[in-house]
RNA sequence: GGGAGAAUUCCCGAGUGGCCAAAGGGGGCAGACUGUAAAUCUGUUGCGUCAUGCUUCGAUGGUUCGAAUCCAUCUUCUCCCA
């Protein structure tokens, strides 16, 4: 299979790369911006993200089988003309429910019985139904049906966990390269990533990596990671499998995380993220800067007239006060949530822009070591 | 004009002699958040030179070893009958 990312430059593991997807390029190192029911959280829009530097979105299979129904939306044409996003998106797995739902889960070989968080229905998903929905959905890149495991984990149980995960795959590109050939399919180019496990245990990583290696994906996550280690250890397991990812395949790093988080990650080769911090946080209060992170909701800002952050070109900050949008977030306006979002994801994606250009100026050790401390101070 | 009831800490509201600086909720102040959680979680919220100290439950006076709780008077408010 051909190579499904172009590196253009790379500074020790670091890399500067292309991935050509038929809904466009995503230049990377990139974060996916995340919108789970089809939308980002705060009422910021397709039309907005396009101001915002996004370049690929992620969706969730589980969420969107509920509601409005994966059917649903393949009768209106699939999600780029049900959402109106024109570029790439990535559609999670249902995967990460079966670890984030765990109280509502029965997991078995065949697959996982969840209770619906909607209306406590049973839903059955195993690795054909979540190729399916990810092929009704139609987004450019589909993720394999995994088990996440929660950070520490006994050695047996992650042992036998990855085995499953590995045979869930097998599936999985089984499903999708029929649901590919299918004549009714909305996307017939859809691409597999396949995930990596292993908790926190090298070996298990290593050699979960190279089985799923060997399957020739379009694409290599690492999941199962910032979900209870600590980020010291999540580093040491991505520099372990790290060597056994194959270097033409694009490297993801799931759910993560903070801008320490990923420069630390992209140092040690890692290519696309995603994360519900930006988001998340934001609707918090919680906005990040190249200074530092601040919470908006503190009584100090009441009369800060500045914008959120005096360095950054986003739509917020060339207009709105701290002030105002203090007081929006106090009087829970759903405004004041979607400035918040607005500036947090412009700065994820230009915080990404700004990796790039440091890779391509071969300055990115500079540029670590600037700004590996003060991204995450409190200010 | 007659009758009934009520006033508690920033707000609402429990508490009817000691276990009460006073439940619970809201609000305030702060923290958390990593393949989503707008709707969540945690801490804190009378003052203090903080190990048992001080002031506080409409006001004043009283009963009692001890009062937010009982009594008297006053003030304000609500409801009912005229």
């Amino acid at each position: 299979m051909k190579e499904r990312i172009r590196i253009l430059h790379m500074q020790g593991k670091a890399r500067r790369g292309e991935i050509c997807t038929h809904h466009g390029i995503v230049q990377t190192p990139a974060f996916m911006n995340v919108a789970t029911c089809g939308a980002i959280k705060g009422a910021v829009s397709a039309l907005d993200l396009k101001g915002l530097k996004c370049q690929v979105q992620l969706c969730n299979t589980y969420h969107l089988h509920l509601r409005p129904g994966d059917k649903t939306v393949q009768q209106l044409g699939g999600l780029h003309r049900f959402t109106n996003w024109q570029g790439p998106i990535l559609t999670d797995s249902g995967g990460f429910q079966v670890f984030s739902l765990a109280k509502l889960r029965d997991i078995q070989e065949e697959g996982v019985t969840f209770s619906s968080h909607i209306d406590g229905r049973k839903i059955f998903m195993g690795p054909e139904e979540s190729m399916q929905i990810q092929s009704h959905l139609g987004a450019t890149i589909a993720m394999a049906f995994d088990e996440c495991i929660e950070n520490p984990a006994a050695y047996d149980y992650v042992k036998a966990s990855c085995g499953r995960t590995l045979r869930w795959l097998y599936r999985c590109k089984e499903e999708l390269e029929r649901l590919n050939a299918k004549a009714d399919t909305i996307n017939k180019e859809q691409w597999l990533w396949g995930i990596n496990q292993g908790g926190t245990y090298e070996d298990l990583r290593k050699k979960h990596m190279c089985e799923i290696r060997e399957m020739n994906l379009d694409g290599y996550a690492i999941g199962g990671l910032a979900v209870g280690e600590t980020a010291e250890e999540m580093y040491r397991i991505i520099e372990a499998v790290e060597p056994e990812m194959p270097v033409d395949k694009p490297r993801y790093l799931m759910g993560v995380g903070t801008p320490a988080n990923i420069l630390e990650a992209v140092r040690r080769g890692i290519d696309i993220f995603d994360c519900v911090m930006p988001t998340r946080n934001a609707r918090h209060g919680h906005t990040f800067t190249m200074g530092g992170c601040r919470n908006l909701l503190n009584a100090k800002y009441a009369l800060d007239e500045s914008p959120i952050d005096e360095t950054c070109d986003c739509p917020v900050c060339q207009h709105h006060t701290r002030a105002y949008i203090h007081h929006l977030l106090k009087s829970k306006e759903m405004l004041g949530m979607r400035f918040t979002v607005m500036h947090n994801l412009y700065f994820y994606n230009s915080f990404m822009e700004k990796i790039r250009y440091a890779l391509e100026a071969d300055s990115f050790e500079e540029f670590y070591l600037k700004n590996i401390n003060r991204v995450s101070v409190r200010i």
